[in-house]
DNA sequence: GGATCTTCTGGCAACGCTGTCATCGCCTTT
DNA sequence: AAAGGCGATGACAGCGTTGCCAGAAGATCC
C-alpha cells in the first residue's frame, strides 16, 4: 500500500481510504490512486486489516461432506452471494468422527471468519453448546435451530404433500426408507418421516413399522436387502419413498436389477430435485437448494452486520412436487 | 493471547513458542502454558501471524463451478488432506464469464493465501499471464500445465483405450460426444478426443467429422438433437463416446426417449466413474478423484515448503477401464 | 572458584493496515 | 475583513502475533 502511496503522490491513508470506497476523497485524487493501484494490481491483505476492523471478510461454511448434490448445489448458491458482498469463502468439510471431533475440539474458525454457517449438521447437545461459545455469528443452513438464524425447507410439510401424492394416485402400502448414516441429514430426515407419517394418518391409513427401513450408508449395498425385504412381506408395498434423490437412484438401480418394473409394480418418489432426477424420470420434491445458499449468505450479512431481529429470524423457503414418471397408480388387483 | 500468558505467569513470547510447538519450552512451562490455553479456549489469530510470517495457513482453489461431480470428488479428496496440514480452504469458483474477469482483475487470491489450485480451468493466456504475475506458489490441478507443477490423468491415452476397448467389441462407426460449455474441461476434452482419434487411426479406421459431436450446455436440451443427427446419419454409429459420465447420462435419457436399446443398438462409455455410474450401469474410465485433490494438496505444501524441484513436477495418475452393461458387441448386421 | 556453555525466558520492534485527530486551505457568512 | 465552517489530506498509534536479541539461572569444565 505504501508503493501504491508513493506512485499516487498521496498518503497511505489516503489510499486506504480510497481503496475503501470513503467519500472523502477528491475526485481527482481517487483517479490517481486507482491508476496506480490497478498499475501495480495491488491487492489488499485482509490479514492486516482484519487485525484493525476485526472483521476478516470470510464467512466459513461447516459441512458433513461434499460430495452430495444438495451440498453442493448449496455452496454453488452461496459462491455468487459471498462474492457480491466481498466475501471469501472458507469450507470446513468433516467426513468422519475423527474429523469432526478435531473440528469442535480445535474450532478453527474461531476468529477466523465473520460469521459460520452451518449445513445440514446434526448437532450433538455438546456441540451446539461448544458452538455457541464460539460467540460468533451463527446461521443454520437446512436445519431449524432454536435461538439461531436459520434458512430451512418445510420438510415435514414436503414430505406430508410427497406421501399425499402417492395415497391420492390410489396407494395404501407405502414404504419410506432413510439412511441409516450418521453424518448428515438426521434434522430433515427425521421430519420428512414425520410428514409422511401425518399424510398417512390423515388419509386413515394405518402406520405399519415393516415399510420404515434405515439403509445403511452412502454407497453400500444394502439397498437390494432392503428392497428384498420389502417386496417378501405379506402384503408389500407399492410404492417407494427414499428420503433424498441419491438414495432414490439406488434404489431404481437395485429394482431394476431385482426385474421390478417402476412404475409398473412399484412407484418411486424421491426428495431434492437433483439434476439427475430430471434425467431418470424421477418424481421428487424440488427443494430450491441454490436459494437456501443465497439466502443463508444474506441472513449471514443481517447478523454481521447486526441488523435488527436478524439474530434470531427463520426463513422458511418453499418445496414443490414435481410429478414425472416413476410415480403411477398402483397396479390393478393390488 | 496475553491473557493466556498472564494465566500461566509466562510472556507472550513464551506462549507463542509453546503453542507453536517449538523445542525450547520446559516441559513444565509447557504444561502450564497448554492447560492455560485450553482453559480459556484460546484459538489463534491468524491474521496477526500472517502478518508476521507471511503466511496465511490458507490454500486457495480455484474451479469454474461447484457442481460436477468430478469437481465436488476432487475438492472431497483435498480437504483431509489439507487438514492434515493445518491449512485452511479457500474456494474461489467463478460460474460466469463476469465473475471469471472479476476474478482474474481482481486477483482476490493474493496474499489471502499460500498457493492457488487451479482445477480444470481453461485459461487463456492473459489469464495464465495474469497468475504467473501473482507471485504466489501455483498448482494446476487436472490439467497439464509448462512451467509450473501439475496433477492430472492422461486422458488422451485413458480415451485411446476406451475406444480401442468400443472398437475390441467389434465397433467400427464409433461417435465422440463433447460438451459446446466453454468453462470447464477444455484442455482434458481435447486430449479425450486426441486420444479417442488416435485409437481410430491405429485401428486402420477412417475418421468421420460427422461422428464428432459439439453438444452446447450443460442442461439444455441440445442431446435429444444430437442424437437423432447421429442416428439419421447414412452409417449411423453404434457406440457412443461420451466426455463425461455426467454427459453420457444425458445421453442415456435422450436413447431412452428415443428407445433406443443401449447396448442393444447402440453402445455407450463415459469418462470419470461418476457415483452414479455404477448405479446406472454405464462403462466408463474411472479417474480418482479424490487422489488427484490429495496429490494436488501434496504438491502445493511442497511448493509452499519450496522443496527441490517441485516448482515443476508433473504427476500423472493413473485411469481404469471400467466395463459396465452399457457396452456390448455392436448389433449383427451392422 | 571462576570462566564458559547451555537452556530457558522476557522484552521489543515490526508486519500492513485502519481509525482518530490534527492540519491546512478555501468558501461562506456577517 | 474577520470568524467560522467544511472538505481533503497527512501523521501516528495500535491491532495480535512472531523473530531476534539479551539476559538469568543452572550445569560443566579446568
Amino acid at each position: 500500500m505504501a508503493d501504491v502511496a508513493q506512485r499516487a503522490g498521496v498518503s497511505v491513508s489516503t489510499v486506504s481510504r480510497t481503496l475503501r470506497g470513503l467519500s472523502t476523497v477528491s475526485d481527482t485524487t481517487r483517479a490517481r490512486v486507482e491508476a496506480a493501484a490497478r498499475e501495480l494490481s495491488f491487492a489488499i491483505t485482509r490479514s492486516a486489516s482484519s487485525l484493525v476492523t476485526g472483521r476478516t471478510g470470510r464467512v466459513a461454511v461447516l459441512l458433513p461432506h461434499l460430495e452430495s448434490w444438495f451440498l453442493s448445489a448449496t455452496l454453488s448458491g452461496m459462491a455468487p452471494a459471498l462474492r457480491e458482498a466481498g466475501l471469501d469463502l472458507l469450507v470446513y468439510s468433516v467426513a468422519d468422527v475423527r474429523e469432526r471431533a478435531d473440528f469442535f475440539d480445535r474450532l478453527p474458525a474461531r476468529r477466523n471468519a465473520d460469521a459460520l454457517l452451518v449445513v445440514s449438521f446434526a448437532l450433538t447437545p455438546a456441540e451446539r453448546a461448544r458452538l455457541d461459545d464460539l460467540g460468533m455469528p451463527l446461521v443454520f443452513v437446512s436445519q431449524h435451530a432454536e435461538g439461531r438464524p436459520s434458512v430451512y425447507v418445510d420438510d415435514a410439510d414436503a414430505a406430508l404433500r410427497g406421501t399425499r401424492h402417492l395415497i391420492n394416485l390410489g396407494h395404501r402400502r407405502i414404504a419410506f426408507l432413510q439412511t441409516s448414516d450418521e453424518t448428515g441429514f438426521a434434522w430433515s430426515s427425521k421430519n420428512r418421516l414425520a410428514g409422511h407419517l401425518r399424510a398417512l394418518a390423515d388419509a386413515g391409513l394405518e402406520r405399519d413399522d415393516a415399510l420404515i427401513m434405515s439403509v445403511p450408508g452412502w454407497k453400500g449395498s444394502g439397498m437390494g436387502a432392503a428392497v428384498g425385504r420389502l417386496l417378501s412381506l405379506q402384503e408389500p408395498p407399492t410404492a417407494l419413498f427414499a428420503e433424498t434423490d441419491d438414495f432414490a437412484f439406488r434404489l431404481l438401480a437395485a429394482l431394476r436389477e431385482a426385474n421390478v418394473p417402476v412404475p409398473g409394480r412399484v412407484s418411486v418418489m424421491g426428495f431434492d430435485d437433483h439434476v439427475m432426477a430430471g434425467v431418470l424420470g424421477l418424481t421428487t420434491l424440488a427443494q430450491p437448494a441454490a436459494d437456501i445458499g443465497r439466502t443463508a449468505v444474506h441472513l449471514a450479512r443481517s447478523v454481521i452486520d447486526d441488523v435488527d431481529g436478524a439474530h434470531e429470524r427463520h426463513i422458511v423457503l418453499p418445496t414443490e412436487l414435481v410429478p414425472r414418471g416413476s410415480t403411477a397408480p398402483p397396479p390393478a388387483g393390488s
